[in-house]
DNA sequence: CCGGATCCTAGTCGATACTG
DNA sequence: CAGTATCGACTAGGATCCGG
């Protein structure tokens, strides 16, 4: 009764349906949840756009900095050991003088570019709505009646 | 040459590539970028939790705080606001005593369940990976030589 | 039961200055 | 060039009290 259909498209709802389903049972603990952790990490200010930098092509460090004009060394100092860390970016530090240090993606870091294609997809088509259902709303707060 | 090969899957590579090319070409700004926005907020702490629990069934207020048991009334209210407000949600309200309201996911918030889901999955599947590699990196720091 | 208002802490991020 | 260190501003988020 639980089985998937296999050769159509499963509805989202039911994909994640079924996996909250699996979470909430038994004692497993939202609060630890690992994927959650992962979440987080994608949603802070930077994460994805690195990765997005990263997955043109390698880059080194101030190249990066250019690319997200808005970014302190500081937090792309920061943001870039965490990826690393996390298995998603390689680092490769080359004795020239001055020295240069490349990153890039591993296949780590490349498997998640499809699912964030997903994701960037589909915030760009649902803007329009966004920006409409936020403007509508908006309204309705400063004319109450 | 830079054409999408239309038959089958595009890497994930090009998408991404293209749209970056898009949007740091010209004088578009990344900062002003409209996607960023809409990231940022699916990366706050609650706002997928809750969508996920949303996507089930809908639910009253109180039901969503018991099935995220760490969130706090103040950020239940406001999360479940920013997410009327873009749209994403509905909120109906029962003249009943004591009052219930019931919120539900908007046809845009069911549209954001698909690739939600795809994210969740790699996550999911990674996650195995990221621990591994976070140890390992660990590990070198806390023994350099 | 639903949620608004207030207070307060703890983490996050930016700017700046300094090292190798 | 590629970072590190320190400080200070800002803010997300929890606790609590209150009202409908």
């Amino acid at each position: 009764m639980t089985g998937l259909r296999a050769n159509n498209l499963p509805s989202a709802h039911e994909c994640l349906a079924q996996r909250f389903k699996t979470w909430s049972s038994g004692e497993f603990d939202l609060t630890l949840c690992p994927v959650r952790g992962i979440l987080d990490r994608l949603g802070d200010k930077w994460t994805t756009l690195i990765v997005i930098v990263l997955a043109q092509r390698p880059h080194r460090f101030s190249e990066i900095g250019r690319a997200i004009p808005d970014i302190s060394k500081r937090m792309l100092t920061q943001t870039l050991r965490d990826l690393e860390r996390d298995g998603m970016i390689t680092r490769r530090v080359f004795p020239t003088k001055p020295p240069s240090v490349e990153y890039g993606l591993t296949e780590l870091g490349e498997s998640l570019l499809e699912p964030l294609a997903h994701l960037v997809t589909w915030a760009e088509n649902s803007q329009p709505k966004i920006a409409t259902a936020r403007s509508a709303f908006d309204a309705a707060e400063t004319s109450p009646s």
